[in-house]
RNA sequence: GGGAGUAUGGCGGAACUGGUAGACGCGCCGGAUUCAAAAUCCGGUCACUUCGGUGGUGUGGGUUCGAUUCCCUCUACUCCUACCA
């Protein structure tokens, strides 16, 4: 494509300038109002791509319009640098990760850079800086003093693959979340964060997050996973021990028929010791899937109802019991629990219905393969027959309590956060083992505790533990022998306080009180939606955590925000199946072929992917088009919060809008005219201009570009039909140039500076327009609801003079003939009704 | 199984607290320009129509003077989660 506006020229021209002048360096006005927006940080891995050019989008027109609204803006970037393709990359490539990733960095940058973003690259951070994380090193020295931190064995989910510990997180369907190979189990002293401490309190603030979306609070509220029910004793026949189950039906306690636990309770271990049938069975269990199958195996243990005498209920070890839900046992009531129902019909155990449906007799309600999970009346069940649900639970728990046989509970779901990795490329935990056998914190005055410096990178190198001399120390304190833990944190401990960090990037403590106060909460936080539940849990609970280390009061991190969509392609297939990049793509006769002409099909429109091959590099966007056709893209159109497919006319038609702004410029230079000021085009225009402030504060960009165009076809068709004065076409371009600049920045400057101005367009302010209120206003007059005719009316004039207007008109007359009107309805400004 | 959400022309999508359905962009059709094409510009574009109108926002119903908008039913799709006792 040709075109006299040379978007490399003017894009390189300002993004120069704006450098030069530090137009983006962040204000230290601190009585101006603050607005923090941030967009969650890249993992620097080689190249953006469209998914980053997207969010950074998004958050550049919310700082370049927050600052036009005279604000002080903070937005920032950094790095989320330390992770595991860091070291695979080394590996194949003979380079230290931290080489690697620095490379990469400076690539991404320097994409980011051709954006013309609005960035204060002087708090740029990148998380494996040492002078990072040293920082994050003392709070979890911090949270290990205060009890936050601690250190248990326990069941991992390792990754054979990649060689890694997994989060529960990290496992999709039983497969490791980067590598998709079978995790297996592995028994592994581990690092955790307290983060189930806080249940309650991430739980309740979610109330408070008012500019979150309901769909993000709803994920995060489900995995807490708070619910209310009781523990109960249930006493072994003829032991004095006790089994404990949690129940969130006590209410239920008169039909339990048999008691549950998981392969993996204390009891069952100890009975499988000496009992070869129950190991090949709890074997077993491991490939059963639990939802096709359930299974048992009769302890022949029985325990003693509490609350029926001399009723004893069978003891089994199932399949179907969560060792780490409750307390890893149960009691069935099949007839109110599916699973348990399942069960008892797999094993003739009785089914007692205790709770019946409101509209059915007790006689008549029998349950057979289906149970009863709803609401009803208590009946079978001694004191707490009658009841309602609700109430039978009150009552239950109340003599529970009083018999001392258990209690009231509050079970959550939300497990404490296991941060150990046996990795390389990440921060060293600051814990040296002593060999007298004591765990102790590193010293403040020793941090940071840096990765070793490596000439290669192999295989061993992968996990610090394979690197002695950099594991063996000594205790500064006591000279005793000790050796460095080798585990490293989960990288989501680096993004889980680097918002904190961009308050004063290079300051010697971590940040400054002072600042937090100032600039925390972030007001707009964008990211994608994957981040629902884990990172933006994380970093809840982290400041939470910090806040009660005495840090600073904050409770909440990020006051808005906003999960935007993906970016989409469409995707082709050949006829030997095997996916096809767009660019490969001839059009035969309207037939697809590929390279080697094999017919393609069309396939669905998916989130572009390397494996899908239907990826576009936002890099050959730019550089064909410019980055001001490539923002527009991706703000029109889509709203930000749903997916955005990516089209080749789509792209084409920014290009050419960008292209049609450059026109004005040429066309105003000797522009002549003598005519008057069309006071009607203005006003049309000021009423645009302060629905695009709305629409931005809404965060509808794809409205705002709608009423853009909307703009420019007015000016377009006052210019073509003559209608525009000198003054109102240089107002105009004035305002065209103000209003694209939180868009297509560039643009935006190259007008501002072609009508006169020595100023930068970026610091000019976004006022509100007053609007003249109009005086003639449009109604559409209807007939039985139906609009048949559009008028127009004084503002000024009654509703006797409007019906009586309407009632003239000749089309109306033809349509009330031998009608008789039953009622007339008038909205002022709106509609006039007429119902016959 | 549980939870959340979506459904409007050929396509992406507009329509403020119920009040002119289809803004804006793409595509398509026609025209201008051109030796021709691309690019550009102008006009048209929900469907049916006897050109008076009539129908129309996934389905069926309801409330209302009036429903894309509110309520109920069903259907389809998307996402999350999953033996959570």
């Amino acid at each position: 494509m040709s075109s006299r506006y040379n978007h490399k020229v003017v894009e390189k021209k300002w993004q120069d300038i704006w450098a030069k002048h530090n137009v983006f360096k962040t204000s230290t006005d601190t009585k101006k109002e603050k607005y923090y927006v941030l967009e969650m940080f890249p993992y620097p891995s080689g190249r953006i791509h469209m998914g980053h050019v997207r969010n950074y989008t998004l958050g550049d027109v919310v700082a370049r319009y927050k600052r036009m609204k005279g604000y002080s803006v903070l937005h920032p970037m950094g790095w989320d640098a330390f992770g595991l393709p860091a070291e695979n990359a080394a590996m194949t490539e003979n380079k230290h990760p931290e080489e690697w990733t620095y490379q990469n960095i400076k690539t991404m940058k320097s994409q980011l850079l051709q954006m013309g973003l609005s960035l204060d690259w002087e708090r740029e951070i990148a998380t494996c800086h040492p002078e990072y994380y040293k920082h994050e090193q003392k709070f979890f020295i911090d949270m290990f003093n205060a009890g936050l931190a601690y250190k248990k064995e326990a069941e991992v989910n390792w990754d054979p693959v990649d060689k890694t510990v997994l989060a529960n997180e990290q496992v999709i369907d039983g497969r490791g979340w980067r590598s998709g190979a079978l995790v297996e189990k592995k028994k592994l002293s581990q690092w955790f964060l307290k983060i189930s401490k806080y249940s309650e309190e991430l739980l309740s603030d979610l109330d408070h997050l008012t500019n979150w979306p309901n769909k993000v609070k709803v994920m995060q509220s489900n995995w807490i996973g708070k619910s209310i029910g009781a523990e109960i004793n249930f006493k072994l026949s003829n032991q004095e021990s006790f089994i404990k189950v949690f129940t969130t039906r006590p209410d239920t306690i008169f039909g339990a028929t048999f008691l549950a636990l998981s392969t993996k309770h204390e009891l069952s271990i100890d009975i499988s010791k000496d009992n070869k049938v129950l190991q090949k069975f709890i074997k077993e269990c491991e490939s059963l899937n639990p939802d096709k199958n359930k299974k048992g195996f009769d302890t022949g243990l029985f325990v003693n109802h509490p609350f029926i005498k001399g009723k004893k209920l069978p003891v089994y070890i199932a399949n179907f019991v969560l060792k780490e839900y409750g307390l890893g046992a149960i009691f069935g009531c099949p007839a109110h629990d599916q699973r348990d129902l399942d069960f008892a019909n797999e094993y003739n155990l009785d089914v007692i219905p205790v709770v019946k449906p409101n509209n059915i007799k007790e006689s008549e309600f029998k349950i057979k393969d289906e149970a009863f999970t709803e609401d009803g009346l208590i009946i079978n069940s001694d004191f707490l027959n009658g009841l309602v649900v609700e109430k039978a639970k009150d009552k239950i728990i109340e003599q529970i309590e009083k018999l001392k046989i258990g209690k009231k509970k509050i079970n959550y779901k939300l497990r404490d956060w296991g941060i150990s990795r046996q990795r390389f490329w990440g921060c060293p935990i600051p814990i040296i083992y002593r060999e007298d056998g004591e765990i102790i914190a590193v010293e403040e005055s020793e941090l940071p505790v840096k990765l070793p410096d490596l000439k290669g990178f192999n295989e061993t190198s992968t996990a610090l533990n394979n690197i002695p001399d950099w594991k063996e120390t000594v205790c500064p304190k006591t000279g005793l022998k000790a050796y460095r833990e080798t585990d490293t944190f989960d990288t989501f401990f680096e993004s889980s306080w680097y918002y904190f960090r961009y308050c004063n990037a290079r300051l010697d403590k971590p940040f400054d009180k002072k600042d937090i106060d100032y600039w925390l909460p972030v007001d707009q936080y964008i990211g994608g939606i994957e981040h629902a539940i884990l990172h933006l849990l994380y970093s809840r609970f982290f400041t939470k955590a910090l806040r009660d280390l005495g840090y600073f009061s904050l409770d909440e991190p990020f006051k808005g925000l906003f999960t935007q969509g993906m970016v989409t392609h469409k995707t082709y297939r050949n006829n030997e199946g095997e996916w096809i990049e767009p660019k490969d793509i001839s059009n035969d006769n309207g037939v697809l072929k590929d390279k080697n002409n094999i017919k393609v099909e069309t396939g669905k429109i998916e989130k572009m992917s390397k494996s899908k091959k239907n990826v576009i590099d936002p890099n050959d966007i730019i550089s064909s088009y410019g980055a001001d056709t490539a923002r527009w893209f991706m703000l029109s159109d889509s709203p930000p919060e749903r997916d955005l497919q990516w089209t080749d006319t789509g792209i084409a038609a920014s290009f050419k809008f960008i292209n049609k702004l450059f026109e004005f410029i040429e066309k105003f230079k000797g522009f002549d005219s003598k005519n008057i000021n069309n006071l009607e085009l203005v006003d049309k225009q000021k009423d645009i201009i302060n629905q695009i402030s709305e629409n931005i504060e809404a965060f509808q960009f794809n409205k705002s570009v709608a009423k853009i165009y909307e703009f420019v076809n007015n000016l377009n068709d006052a210019l073509s039909g003559n209608k525009l004065s000198y003054e109102d076409f240089s107002w105009s371009l004035k305002k065209l140039a103000i209003i694209l600049q939180p868009f297509v920045p560039h643009i935006s400057e190259e007008i501002w500076s072609n009508i006169g101005n020595s100023t930068l367009c970026i610091n000019q302010m976004w006022k509100k327009e007053g609007v003249k209120k109009k005086i003639k206003l449009k109604i559409a007059i209807q007939i039985n609801g139906k609009t048949k005719q559009i008028i127009e009316v004084d503002e000024s004039m009654s509703k006797e003079m409007v019906l009586s207007t309407v009632k003239d008109s000749e089309k109306i007359k033809k349509n009330l003939l031998g009608k008789n009107i039953i009622r007339e309805i008038y909205v002022p400004g709106k509609i006039v009704n007429l119902v016959i």
